[in-house]
DNA sequence: AACGCACACAACCGCTCGCTA
DNA sequence: CTAGCGAGCGGTTGTGTGCGT
């Protein structure tokens, strides 16, 4: 097998994407869904193969998706997830609302595992970079992860205050600009800045910490090739795309609406997540992975009353005993990804000024779909909050894109 | 101003998996 | 059971851009 047929056709456009194209396709699937990838760029009238046109939708075109730099927490939440999930891009996508696989592939080679390796952690690994001397590099596979107990294995500290330790974190309120001019001079004269509060905390853990590396399980293991997730996680999702623990007594009146059967226990790529990391005080007491999903259109938090959001319970102690500041993520998860909550937001619809019609009703447009329409189906039937993107994010990509539309 | 380098991002390639005939 | 096909994933490469010299 190997090679998508299609791609051995001739005369095949390859390379960037012109406008054009863009435009084509952004049509075509707007319009009539995917049914079929390989029949899209025949349909769309484009010279490319289906791969090509699916790649370039859900890396560029989706409506959903979150342009811009990352932020701070969300570099955070990634190597978080990246201890627990390693290299599956995907499902470390899954998690974050608006971002690719690509884009986390990209900002985790060329950016995180920078400031890892430079902190003294490996970044394969997660664990100090003497810990593994001599067999470093070495990249997790599901063996690693699964020897032994099949459990999951998320890096936090088991032992130790850390807050005694590592300093609180001054709010990641830097422009971009001044985020990558403080980030340069960082990287080269190893300088700490706030930008990077976190991995020194991560480094200072792991380096003063005598258990620091001691990983806690979750509870189940994701990786057993013989079960799906929904019957191993511990994570369900109720009809509000809500991820509990289910034996959180915050959410135990929400069992009942847990997943239906069959339905993806992932989080949709419209809906905020808020994860912690709950430190089991005791050996006996395995820690657990909680992560809790509001779907952007039901979260109170979409409405600008951030503060009414669903939040853990205050008196969760386990937030500070976390190396990452969860309490701060959600926070920030909730003033920074919520679609729609900057002002300044602009409309796709807007955006693509004619592109596609501002008066178009979209639950309308997701029944012509009826179901051939996969993911993006969710920012159809979640209306235009899916829409709402930054301007200031789009930057050339901006303004590539919206030439051809105006000329619609 | 020109050049080279480093970086970020986009896209391609090869592979696996699941479905179906 | 097997082959063919499509979808998706992860690794890798290509390219544009910004910055320093």
């Amino acid at each position: 097998m190997g090679r998508h047929s299609c791609c051995y056709k001739q005369k095949l456009r390859k390379g960037l994407w012109s406008p054009e194209e863009d435009e084509k396709l952004l049509k075509h699937i707007t319009k009539y869904g995917h049914v079929c990838w390989s029949s899209v760029p025949k349909l769309a009238g484009l010279q490319r193969c289906g791969k090509s046109c699916r790649l370039r939708w859900i890396n560029y075109l989706r409506p959903d998706l979150k342009r811009g730099s990352f932020s701070q927490q969300e570099e955070n939440l990634i190597v978080e997830l990246h201890a627990a999930l390693g290299n599956r891009w995907s499902q470390l996508a899954a998690q974050l609302p608006g971002r690719t696989d690509n884009e986390i592939k990209n900002l985790w080679n060329s950016c995180i595992t920078k400031k890892l390796r430079q902190r003294g952690i490996d970044p394969n690994t997660h664990k100090p970079l003497s810990e593994t001397k001599g067999g470093e590099d070495k990249v997790l596979t599901i063996s690693d992860k699964t020897s032994g107990s099949s459990e999951l294995k998320l890096l936090a500290p088991t032992t130790g205050n850390l807050n005694s330790i590592v300093p609180q974190p001054a709010p990641p309120s830097m422009s971009v600009a001044d985020r990558n001019q403080t980030e340069r001079s960082s990287s080269k004269n190893f300088v700490t800045s706030t930008k990077d509060f976190s991995l020194d905390q991560f480094a200072a853990a792991s380096h003063e910490s005598s258990n620091s590396m001691d990983y806690f399980p979750l509870r189940n293991s994701v990786y057993s090739p013989n079960l799906s997730m929904h019957q191993t996680l511990p994570l369900w999702f109720n009809q509000n795309s809500r991820l509990f623990d289910m034996n959180s007594e915050l959410n135990c009146s929400m069992i009942s609406t847990a997943v239906p059967s069959g339905s993806r226990p992932i989080v949709s790529t419209s809906v905020d997540l808020k994860p912690t990391v709950s430190i089991a005080e005791d050996d006996s007491l395995p820690g657990f992975q909680y992560l809790e999903a509001g779907n952007s259109s039901n979260n109170s938090a979409s409405t600008g009353n951030a503060s009414s959001g669903t939040e853990l319970p205050s008196n969760n102690s386990l937030f500070e005993s976390s190396i990452f500041q969860w309490p701060d993520l959600l926070l920030n998860k909730q003033a920074q990804i919520q679609l729609g909550a900057e002002p300044e937001d602009l409309k796709w619809s807007e955006y693509l000024n004619g592109a596609i019609s501002p008066s178009t009703d979209f639950q309308n447009q997701s029944q012509l779909f009826n179901g051939s329409v996969k993911e993006e189906n969710q920012f159809l039937t979640d209306g235009l909050s899916s829409w709402l993107q930054p301007p200031e994010l789009f930057g050339k990509d901006f303004q590539k894109i919206s030439t051809p539309f105006k000329q619609i």
